[in-house]
DNA sequence: TAGTCTATCTATAATTC
DNA sequence: TGAATTATAGATAGACT
């Protein structure tokens, strides 16, 4: 039957709606990806289902796009305010994109000849990957992935022992807040997601990472 | 002549890129809220121009959003911890590769069934790493940087609960002292994006939920 | 910089496997 | 559930205002 016009009103099927937040949330984040690369802009976005499941697309993080938009009345930020803004990621934010990811690649995995594909283009041409054909994107970028999750790891065994002399810093900007924008409080009062996830079901490989999580 | 197939990359010619921004960033938001009517979820957007001018979209309001997501707090959770788990390292390298990923799937589907055989060629006379073909070996690698991840979360969160319990209480207590409440300190000094939107063109539907603003 | 127009391209609703 | 397939609705590149 192929695509049938639909009103845009709530969906009244409980499962129907699913897919479609599924499906339509994939597109959003792709969309918003497109803007990035297209246009260079910096996009953050937050979905949360009905169900109370959040999933987030970031670029460069969520939090520095959040913070530059919710702070921006606040030119003269004291030290420790900018450089809690220029700060990635949260972590929980790394288990979903991280996770998300695992998706594509596992997908990729799945269907087998793309990617044997796309290593042998690579190996033949050696091309760099800004260079050569998109298709050739898929294996490098899957170990620069790879790369990326190790130095991942590493920065996070630094950061923690940077966190204690954060720690203090955080004091002081909490401290200090009362003259401008507060950040200090901004992570006070949070809840890492990987440990409230719904379930096994919304962790589609075992990593033991979370994927959605409710509130 | 209509339509013409892009390629996902950085615009180059600077109005085309502007022009393409402003479309897309319409066309993104006008998703959003096709993805909060059809499937009741609420949806925070904030898009930073590369000029830097900032467009926000919010379901029920950016700032309900971005709260709910940054400010998610847990009785049972401590405040060091919370604090801790979620100060990542840098991750826009994971966003870079999740946008990336995307580019990815979308320009593999396009590849079509040559590929197969250039995949058995491969397979015939490509050394792999380990016992698996290269692109298997990548996947076998994330696995193991998510489990390494995982652990490190864990015994960051550890450190952080042993190292920062009492800053962050210090914190806290100061951030409650100057504000009356942990939360309320992140939008007291900003005006509510509503008010201060460039005009009503910004607004792609009427059900109160986008805007722009400029500054 | 934001609309308009149009030919195409892309996303996705519906359906099947 | 989830992954294809199909056919169409919707988005948008390019040119122009």
């Amino acid at each position: 039957m192929g695509r049938q016009k639909i009103e845009i009103k709530r969906i009244q099927n409980e499962e129907a709606r699913q897919v479609c937040f599924s499906k339509r949330r994939s597109g959003l984040f792709k969309k918003a990806s497109e803007l990035c690369i297209l246009c260079g802009a910096d996009v953050a976005i937050i979905v949360f289902s009905p169900a109370g499941k959040a999933y987030s697309f970031g670029h460069p993080s969520v939090e520095s796009v959040a913070e530059r938009f919710l702070h921006r009345s606040s030119p003269n930020q004291n030290r420790a305010q900018a450089q809690q803004a220029h700060r990635g990621p949260l972590l929980g934010e790394l288990n979903q994109q991280y996770t998300e990811l695992m998706s594509l690649a596992e997908a990729k995995k799945k269907r087998g000849e793309d990617l044997k594909a796309a290593a042998k283009a690579r190996r033949d041409t050696c091309q760099y990957w800004f260079d050569g054909p998109l298709e050739e994107l898929g294996l490098q970028e899957l170990e620069r992935f790879a790369m990326g999750i190790n130095e991942i790891r590493n920065q996070v065994t630094r950061r923690a022992d940077e966190l204690l002399k954060e720690a203090a810093m955080v004091s002081a900007a909490a401290a200090a807040a009362q003259t401008g924008g507060v950040m200090a409080p901004l992570f006070m009062n949070r809840q890492p997601a990987a440990f409230d996830h719904g379930g096994a079901r919304f962790v589609p490989y075992d990593f033991g990472l979370g994927y959605g999580h409710r509130f």
